[in-house]
DNA sequence: CAGATACATGCAATATATTTGCATCAATTT
DNA sequence: AAATTGATGCAAATATATTGCATGTATCTG
């Protein structure tokens, strides 16, 4: 849940004019406290009003072209959506559970990683790193032993 | 590369009888410098002799499940497979290029990871870290400025 | 203001990666 | 040799994402 950022702000920084789609899409991002799948964020948007699968897989394809949402792989088939790293929100590793297929945000302090070496290095671009922590989550451990 | 593994004796270990195609795949992995696609590997496999899409993925997935091979996700669609770490292969990132789509293996040392705290400190169950370095390769960065 | 332009969106069809159901084959046991 | 078990193949289904094209809507230009 975001409440330091506006949406509306973070899409024209961004160069992006703020379509009322665009907006929904990006709160629905913003406002949850852990990724979620483009089918899971039209799934939300549906409820409150109709618009077409396509294009909330066209905004999730821009809005991560323009930096502002975060294109996370998951340990199964679908990609996951968070807001990208900006002035709030640090870069951080994500838990997923391959029971349930929820995906979790961890603290930025959770692992200690020192990407410096790799920066200094590597002969090619380097845009992002990311670090995925893949497992059984709390619930589904204990759902598994009743 | 890998000189040091018996593809036969790693199946064997993981308790999987050794037939010819499962060894197949492994070779196939395991004699590769980075990993490889399912559709790579059906491609390669398919140059010597005949062999069906869905086996290969069928012992793909067996592989992963008894920790002989790795699932390793790209900034892509489509899952790649190494050897899993074992006692010639430590734990390592991945570079993947979102231009080729080619994955590199990196050093284990090219990055610093304390995974320490979060082993104490998460709650659920934890199988595997994994990080890759999403970016655009040396080559590929040449031919862009052709 | 009318027409032109540029995007944003929707709908249908298509592509891609993977999985499932069921039949068959091959090896091993009885 | 019959029975059992697991490995493989083939066709079809599924899940996710992308493309092409038509339509709508806002903004610009004269």
């Amino acid at each position: 849940m975001c409440h330091q950022c506006n949406y509306e702000e973070l899409l024209s920084d961004a160069d992006l004019e703020a379509t009322p789609n665009r907006v929904r899409v990006l709160e629905v991002i913003g406002n949850n406290r852990f990724p979620l799948s483009a089918s899971d964020i039209y799934k939300i948007l549906e409820r409150s009003s109709t618009i077409n699968r396509v294009t909330v897989y066209r905004i999730l394809d821009l809005l991560v072209e323009h930096d502002v949402v975060e294109r996370i792989s998951t340990g199964g088939r679908a990609f996951y959506y968070g807001l990208a790293p900006n002035d709030h929100h640090q870069p951080h590793p994500h838990f997923y559970c391959k029971k349930c297929g929820q995906m979790d945000c961890l603290s930025p302090e959770s692992l200690i990683v020192d990407t410096e070496p790799l920066w200094k290095t590597y002969p090619g671009q380097i845009d992002k790193v990311e670090i995925r922590i893949d497992g059984i989550c709390k619930n589904c451990e204990k759902s598994r032993t009743k």
